[in-house]
DNA sequence: AGCACGCCGACT
DNA sequence: GTCGGCGTGCTC
């Protein structure tokens, strides 16, 4: 046993530059069995307490060099993180240029996000000794007695003014605190809006005390329910005396009685047992009989649910490979990572259930990483059928606690395998075997906001850590993945190619027809079906076989245009055109909040021609109407999909049949399974083909081929129409040939001629100021700045030189989006290759210059290997 | 990030 | 003369 006293180094939950370092706590005796390195614990912090994440435990330095204070508390008995999980921290830190805290807070639920909240109690020298904890006091003469009390008497004396007086504020003030002890801060200032600076006087005379208790906003659901607001005795008497009028009040205050000993009912409940309405239980509250109050209610998201157990499927000599590879690098326990590159309906899915059982028989856990738009109820299913409740599902759809509860399951051993968006990379497994990441190449893995982090690159990390195994699967993998894996260069993270090249069933990948639309245009077809589109939906209407169509169009907000002039609703804070809401029926800026009502004439040319344009998917649903009368059609985007649970219902009505077409934007491409489904209509292949994003052919690409795939995957053979403006683009023609490796020589040419990923990789450095010119300035001192470094450390400054080092700095230009909460913002991108610390410099510099006196509002914020450069 | 200390305008 | 504006400096 350590003899000598031990200190806690921290990362305190204060997200700045200052700070973004470890301080030493010392730990009291009674928590040093507890406090190890994940532990969450509760520190003095300046004036301030404030939560901290422990990084290490040391013996303590004899003797000190300079005050240490101590720990506080330990906020859960068990570490919500592990010792790997702060290694990773550290890693990301590095890696994607960010505070360690933010590195460590993205990977816990935000439930566990404490607070400090303030409480106010009376200051202990003046406390009563034996106060018993409620101590009802009315009326100020019941004050007054128990002032003259023996106990009371310091209290008393601490009341009094240098003239002898005694405030009636300050006396009512502290005989509220008195009766409950210890009064939150912000209850207090509601209950005393006036008295602010009596509180405070209080306070700096010592008569009151403040103490700082960190409180997790655990996110509790709830549940409207309804109780009495009177006695049984009462509310039966009123019973009695009820007027005839109120015949339904009446049967709702009956059954409430009725069910006395159940109290509070549901909401829900009564109003459907009784079959009346919210309105009659809102009048028998306003007559002051029942109350409505939420209550908490448990918290399964999927309780009910049965899931149909699934036993494993029989793998084709394809798959039987694949696993057998995957489950020699299991056996070994060594780190290794596979891209599996499987045909839409090649039977990735069972290759990775297969490899999980594997994996847990190993009695080790695996996490599957799914993109959030594909993370649907069919998906859930699959896993939920094969492992049971041996499954953690987290996504973006669950309340905070729901998602709290499913962590625990997770941290606590309950489950084996997690399943879930990005975020799940982190779930606290002790022994982690695998990690899938299905869909490699789809952009959402990359976290957007800070810290910027790609799920692709923590999960290998992870792995690493863990002795584990990791498999990207995709039908088209990522440049990036597909190009490390099949150079197998130097890089001992490298992933070894895998492919599946035939569909499971055995059934061809569906034909391909490209349709020009300008020759449509040509030959008198002004509709936005193709001739050939418009009689594959004919032919599958009489044949009572369905048809899936996708508007390929990018963005997902609606927006306010005028058709006279072309004027669009845009924020006065930002670059950036306001964003239709339906519910409040007004528009708002998705960057600063911003709103306002809509217009109902053009502010600019006072034209009446002013609508919205969202992702077109209304205008397609009214064509189709128009041209085939009677059609059933189900339409998903963002308009119809918003509430909870509506993307489940829209594919059950699709799949039981009700309806002849699904029609959508990107989210019908991803994972959909329907038999009957053998026409995929894709009516605008092309629209992100010009967007200024050197991913455009990609992603173009990568979406016609999994939305061909959506079709024939069964007996029935399926038929693409993919209308096109050019239909001579490259990402066009091979995806239509299910080409992937044509496509993946031509589209490397261009990105080797143009210096981008995989040739490099690339850093975005965007900078913010109120000032236009300072700004300018300021990014261009950081460019050359940041190029002058890199010279003196030998990198070259141009990317057609074939040395190995290079570091490339563009710009200053404006951002696309030019200006955000009033603030302007420019923009660098660094291109880098070589074994060199790009990031770190780039960081660097950038500290360097937030330090700087002539600098002291410019925000710089680092994307490191971006995904959108917009 | 907060919360303090510290130095210059509009008011009792 | 004071209250209070927010510039800058620190937190084990």
């Amino acid at each position: 046993m350590e003899t000598g006293n031990l200190v806690a180094k921290v990362i305190v939950d204060v997200p700045a530059k200052d700070t973004d370092r470890t301080f030493d706590y010392l730990i009291p005796d009674s928590m040093r069995p507890w406090i190890e390195p994940g532990s969450r614990v509760a520190v003095p912090f300046g004036k301030r307490t404030v939560q901290a994440f422990v990084i290490s435990v040391v013996p303590a330095e004899e003797p000190p060099k300079y005050r240490m204070r101590a720990i506080q508390e330990l906020l859960d008995l068990v570490p919500p993180l592990s010792p790997d999980l702060v290694e990773l921290g550290k890693w990301m830190s590095e890696r994607y240029a960010c505070n360690q805290i933010m590195a460590l807070q993205v990977m816990i639920p935000t439930a566990l996000k404490g607070k400090a909240e303030r409480y106010i109690s009376i200051a202990e020298q003046h406390a009563f000794a034996n106060a018993s904890p409620v101590h009802a006091i009315q009326d100020p003469d019941d004050l007054q007695r128990t002032m003259q009390s023996d106990q009371g008497e310091e209290l008393e004396w601490a009341l009094l003014t240098d003239d002898g007086m005694s405030d009636p504020t300050e006396r009512r003030i502290v005989s509220f605190i008195q009766e409950k002890e210890q009064v939150p801060l912000q209850q207090l200032s509601r209950r005393f809006p006036e008295e602010a600076e009596v509180i405070k006087a209080l306070l700096r005379r010592g008569v009151l005390q403040e103490s700082q208790v960190i409180k997790d906003k655990l996110s509790k659901k709830t549940m409207k329910a309804v109780d009495l607001a009177i006695s049984i005795d009462k509310a039966s008497a009123a019973l009695e005396k009820f007027s005839a009028k109120a015949q339904r009040q009446r049967e709702v205050l009956a059954f409430l009685l009725e069910r006395s000993e159940f109290l509070p009912l549901p909401l829900k409940e009564v109003l459907t047992s009784l079959s009346v309405s919210a309105a009659t239980v809102k009048a028998l509250e306003d007559k002051g009989y029942v109350i409505t109050e939420d209550v908490e209610v448990f918290r399964d998201p999927y309780r009910g649910r049965r899931f149909k157990p699934t036993e494993p499927l029989p793998l084709t000599s394809e798959q039987q490979s694949v696993y057998e590879r995957i489950v020699r690098q299991l056996d070994m326990r060594e780190q290794g990572a596979y891209l599996l590159h499987g045909v839409t309906g090649s039977g990735k899915t069972e290759v990775y259930l297969q490899s999980i059982q594997r994996c847990i028989s190993q009695n080790r856990q695996a996490i599957v990483l799914v993109p959030e738009i594909s993370l649907t109820p069919q998906m859930v299913e699959r896993f939920k059928g094969r492992f049971g409740d041996q499954v953690a599902v987290m996504h973006s759809r669950l309340s905070g606690g729901e998602r709290y509860d499913e962590w625990r399951k997770i941290r606590e051993g309950r489950v084996k395998v997690a399943i879930g968006a990005r975020s799940a990379v982190f779930a606290p497994f002790r022994e982690l075997g695998l990690i899938i990441m299905d869909e490699e190449h789809e952009t959402s893995y990359k976290q957007e906001e800070t810290p910027k982090y790609h799920a692709r690159d923590v999960a290998i990390r992870r792995a690493h850590q863990h002795g584990a195994v990791v498999i990207l699967g995709s039908a088209t993998p990522s440049l990036e993945s597909y190009y490390a894996a099949r150079s197998q260069s130097n890089d001992e993270f490298a992933p070894l190619l895998l492919e599946m090249p035939t569909r499971a069933l055995g059934n061809t990948l569906p034909e391909v027809h490209i349709m020009d639309m300008r020759e449509e245009l040509r030959a008198g077809n002004r509709s936005m079906f193709s001739r050939a589109l418009h009689q594959g939906i004919a032919e599958r209407l009489e044949r009572k076989e369905q048809t899936v169509l996708l508007l390929n169009r990018r963005g997902h907000s609606t927006f306010v245009m005028c058709r006279s002039c072309g004027y669009v609703a845009g924020c006065p804070h930002c670059d950036i055109s306001l964003t239709y809401h339906q519910r409040s029926n007004n528009l708002r800026c998705h960057y600063c909040g911003y709103s306002e009502p809509v217009p109902q004439i053009c502010p600019e040319c006072g034209s009446e021609h002013i609508r919205y344009f969202g992702t077109g998917t209304q205008r397609v649903e009214e064509e189709l109407a128009k041209l085939f009368p009677g059609i059933r059609v189900v339409r998903m985007d963002v308009d119809t999909t918003s509430e909870k649970n509506a993307h489940e219902k829209l594919l059950k009505q699709f799949r039981d049949k009700k309806a002849d077409v699904l029609l959508g934007t990107q989210m019908v491409a991803k994972g959909l399974d329907f038999p009957d489904v053998t026409l995929v209509g894709v009516i605008t292949a092309d629209s992100a083909l010009n967007l200024p994003d050197f991913r455009a052919a990609e992603k173009t690409f990568q979406l016609l081929t999994q939305v061909a795939g959506r079709a024939g995957r069964h007996q029935l053979p399926g038929e693409v129409f993919v209308q096109s403006y050019t239909p001579e683009h490259y990402s066009v023609i091979h995806a239509s040939r299910h080409d992937y490796a044509s496509f993946v020589r031509e589209e490397l040419k261009h990105r080797r001629n143009l210096h981008y990923p995989p040739y490099c990789r690339l850093i975005l450095v965007t900078f913010s100021h109120e000032q236009l010119p300072v700004l300018v300035r300021l990014a261009e001192n950081y460019s050359a700045t940041l190029q002058g470094r890199a010279r003196q450390r030998g990198w070259f400054g141009n990317m057609d030189r074939l040395t190995s080092d290079v570091l490339d700095i563009l710009g200053p230009v404006a951002s696309p989006i030019s200006r955000i909460k009033n603030r302007y913002r420019f923009q660098c991108m660094i291109k880098w290759r070589g074994n060199i610390d790009a990031i770190g410099l780039a960081q660097q510099v950038a500290d360097e210059m937030a330090e700087s006196a002539q600098a002291q509002k410019l925000l710089i914020s680092l994307d490191v290997d971006p995904q959108m450069l917009m």
